[in-house]
DNA sequence: GCTGAAAGGAGGTGTGG
DNA sequence: CCACACCTCCTTTCAGC
């Protein structure tokens, strides 16, 4: 896709807070028609800017209360594929990425409670060829815009 | 809420993956009518267990293609809520939370660009008493969950 | 309580301008 | 990009389990 305008943002930036509004009232915010916000959306959608629409859950509702950052030291080099098969599978692995510094890769974890998240750890730990680990467990979260304000 | 019923798990579920699925849609798939659908989500939406509904766009195409994870180091033992009030109007900051361990709080940042994660992290630490601070710069997304599938 | 059925109204979507 | 038409879907009300 070439480039987004500024109408584009703008309906993303609608969109990222209410994914479920109608195309009519998108228009209405952005001074368009209801069809004219449908193709842009869907341009966006073929192009691959819009991955897809989910829904922000509370955690704490869920009980899955307990959250760590993972930083992984693994042995040797590993291929970013390799680390993302050996990890997809496990579903309290949030996100995960390979990053720069003395760590190979830092993981976003979730669990139900400590308990929980020792034994995603061990998951984590072996499905991989991991020197060590080192957690960072969330006492609590203070920003988190993924999630829409209301 | 009292408790989610595996029914509201299965819709849950359904929701995170697509999340502008029509009523009926998700009825098909966990073998209810789409008032029936309508009237879950909606208490789920009203008790809060559902926070709301968002776009996942991808970040490379709109040109945020630089992320860090920054631990923070603090003078002292500093309120979470201050905290949330020195980075809540950082629009870089995309998640903050505090943790245990040897740093007093973690920072998920997203920039344009190498210069642009300077101008933020320089914001970041102006903006709080922070101590020093340490980036962790992502090299590759591998995973990338909203929510975990447990 | 919960569900499903039906009706009226609102929104999505394709064509022509 | 808008206007219009068609059609699907949402949403309410109703009654039944």
């Amino acid at each position: 896709m070439d480039r987004l305008d500024d109408t584009d943002e703008r309906i993303l930036s609608e969109l990222a807070e209410h994914a479920r509004a109608t195309f009519a009232e998108i228009g209405a915010r952005v001074n368009l028609s209801a069809p004219a916000v449908k193709r842009r959306v869907d341009r966006m959608l073929d192009s691959g800017v819009i991955r897809g629409f989910t829904t922000v859950v509370d955690r704490n509702a869920l009980g899955w209360g307990t959250e760590a950052y993972v930083q992984v030291y693994c042995h040797g080099t590993i291929a970013p594929d390799e680390l993302r098969r050996a990890w997809v599978d496990i579903p309290e692995v949030v996100s995960a990425a390979t990053v720069t510094g003395t760590s190979d890769a830092i993981l976003h974890v979730l669990a139900r409670d400590m308990r929980h998240l020792e034994s995603a750890l061990e998951k984590i730990r072996s499905s991989a060829d991991i020197e060590r680990s080192e957690s960072i467990v969330v006492l609590s979260n203070i920003i988190d815009r993924v999630r829409p304000e209301g």
